[in-house]
DNA sequence: TGTACATCAGTGAACGCGCGTTCACTGATGTAC
DNA sequence: TGTACATCAGTGAACGCGCGTTCACTGATGTAC
């Protein structure tokens, strides 16, 4: 069976994009190489077609999910048209549904301590991009200069992944939406 | 071969002990069953002697890192001696050497997400153990009534667990000084 | 125009391995008589 | 005092299972002649 000539390309991308969901659900070790090809349409076979190891995938994985947090920060910063973008992100960022769906949320959140614990090379090309989505969202972070928007932009996210990874331990919602909103009127009158 | 009286007692917490900081090393799911005997001098055919799964295991492991934790936080509230204890905390939390190991720190930075994510039994007992650990803290929190410590612990912990996380998936030992460094200096002035 | 062959994304059986859990057993000591 | 038995923390072989990875294969289509 011949494909159209980006048809492995699309295939690939389908694989990465569903099994970066899958990661940020179960884990870094928590889905198998045929389940995640399962996820995809596919049976596990081919999967070494499309990556070298199953922690090639993953690392790939991490690297969409943050490119995507990026895209759904930035957007929603802009849509909220003020000054103050980063107020807009730490709303969506701490939203109820965000947090009761880890497997289309933030991958720092997700998979912060599996990465510190995973292989070189992922722990590698994963930190890289955590620098990189730092970097893509500190023109939105409050500070008079660009130092002061760095350290407002760790104290910030590290408020967030925090709160969600706590809330997320919590059985009971109406707790968890208590701690989001208390660390979201927090973080908004703090800067 | 018959011991003294509390020998099962004393095997039994040994193995949590060691136990807890597997876990916290390796995540909920790393280190299999004949290895957390192994560590602890054990063969893992006893295992189901002192606890009737894993997953038990893995809950009193939780459980006993949470109260050590607290302990280790108090003790430096106190020994600083100020009425400002929390200080004490967030500088004794933030610590490269607590950074550096997992397996000694705190477990809500080590393991929320796999917390999140593992069967409810471990997820209740875990979570109640949270809100033991907060009640303990929450007479060193700044703030001048309950309900506002309650919520500059929230505000302080998150912070704590989501920078160590985050901190812990940089493989350059000086950024992840600098990530502590910042995040500590803004907690110490922002209260 | 017709035929033989090359291509290659995807298939599914098979590999060696380690997992959580079970279970018959060990053997030093306390207890019953 | 001496002996038979009970106790029970810990041992290690074995179980069924799913893992990551390998590999010979499939089969629709493009290419060579």
């Amino acid at each position: 069976m011949r494909y159209e000539p980006d048809h492995k390309a699309r295939t690939h991308r389908r694989i990465v994009r569903t099994a970066s969901r899958q990661f940020r659900a179960k884990g870094l070790n928590g889905p198998a190489v045929p389940a995640l090809m399962k996820a995809s349409g596919l049976t596990h076979g081919g999967f070494y077609k499309h990556f070298s190891s199953r922690d090639d995938l993953a690392a790939e994985a991490i690297e969409e999910s943050l490119r995507e947090l990026t895209e759904t920060l930035i957007a929603a910063a802009k849509r909220s048209g003020s000054q103050e973008g980063w107020k807009a992100m730490v709303k969506v960022y701490l939203s109820p549904e965000r947090c009761d769906h880890a497997e289309v949320g933030c991958p720092i959140a997700a998979l912060a301590p599996d990465i510190a614990r995973t292989r070189p090379a992922v722990k590698k090309r994963s930190s890289a991009a955590i620098l990189k989505f730092r970097q893509e969202l500190l023109p939105f972070m409050p500070g008079k200069d660009a130092e002061e928007r760095a350290s407002n932009f760790l104290a910030i996210i590290s408020s967030l992944v925090g709160t969600l990874a706590i809330a997320r331990t919590m059985p009971d919602p109406a707790l968890r939406r208590r701690i989001l909103r208390t660390v979201r009127d927090h973080l908004l009158q703090s800067f």
